[in-house]
DNA sequence: CACTGGAAAATGCCGC
DNA sequence: GCGGCATTTTCCAGTG
């Protein structure tokens, strides 16, 4: 699909690079747009009064939380794999 | 939105705080799932044979040109203004 | 203390300079050797029948479980701050 | 160290897990202690003019300096071996 | 406007 | 050797 060697790519995987790389900067501005609609709530929080490093703390401890949960549902498994009782 | 006592949030108030942690926690798992996907393109691109490495410094790199070139454009924006030119 | 130039340091500056590096350095390589320790122990265990996957996500929940204690006294005190209760 | 059922662990082995795990626990506590000694090197480092990122670049460099000269060492080594000139 | 702290990206590491 | 995970580094917004 490629040459090992380090010189050149074929014009087709050229492209097809291109595309990965389009389809992976499309998704990266996505994502952004949805960071600036995070900042957007906070600000407008803000507006309402809220006081926003508190808000940033709940939504941190609330995602450290979950994690918890996860990782310890995950040990759970770990367990079950370690003794077999899959 | 603190009562004036400074001791406790009015139901409403914490309705209000609460649905916008919420809608800021939506908003985060939708970039969590954009994250994702751009994982998943990069390891498709991988099992294609591209070299992620090399795929992420270029991303960064037009990233970085993009971001010069959105300066050098407000830069001649400034200039235009600030000469009249628009 | 530093000229704000880009060209040039002062000797004495550079030597000071070479300090704090060495002084990185050295913290750096006892840090290592302190990783290097906790590989012997996982491997030691390992040695005597015990599951280190297990052992790293017990490690890993329970420094979870830290961080979550932590991060709600942090939210504690940032709620009092916020309502001016210090 | 589990026993034949595969459900439960031995009081006696429980301990000695707990035992690993502390032991790993002790070693990684002081690993972040060295790491805040680092950080607390570059903070003093940076209020004393010098710049922490170029520092940080000085370092990874000689790091890896390092590092490929251990390589050549070890592969000079390994000639020597093969050519049975130890 | 420099600094701190927190999010994102990049790198390196370990076990399979 | 690869994928996943932990660490490290970089970036950026908010704050004084």
């Amino acid at each position: 699909m490629f040459d090992t060697s380090k010189e050149k790519l074929e014009a087709a995987a050229v492209k097809h690079l291109r595309q990965f790389i389009e389809r992976i900067e499309r998704l990266e501005e996505e994502k952004k747009g949805i960071a600036d609609d995070v900042r957007d709530v906070y600000s407008e929080a803000k507006s309402n009064g809220y006081d926003t490093k508190t808000m940033r703390k709940i939504v941190a401890l609330r995602r450290m939380e979950a994690h918890t949960r996860q990782e310890s549902d995950a040990l759970l498994e770990t367990y079950r794999e370690a003794l077999g009782l899959l």
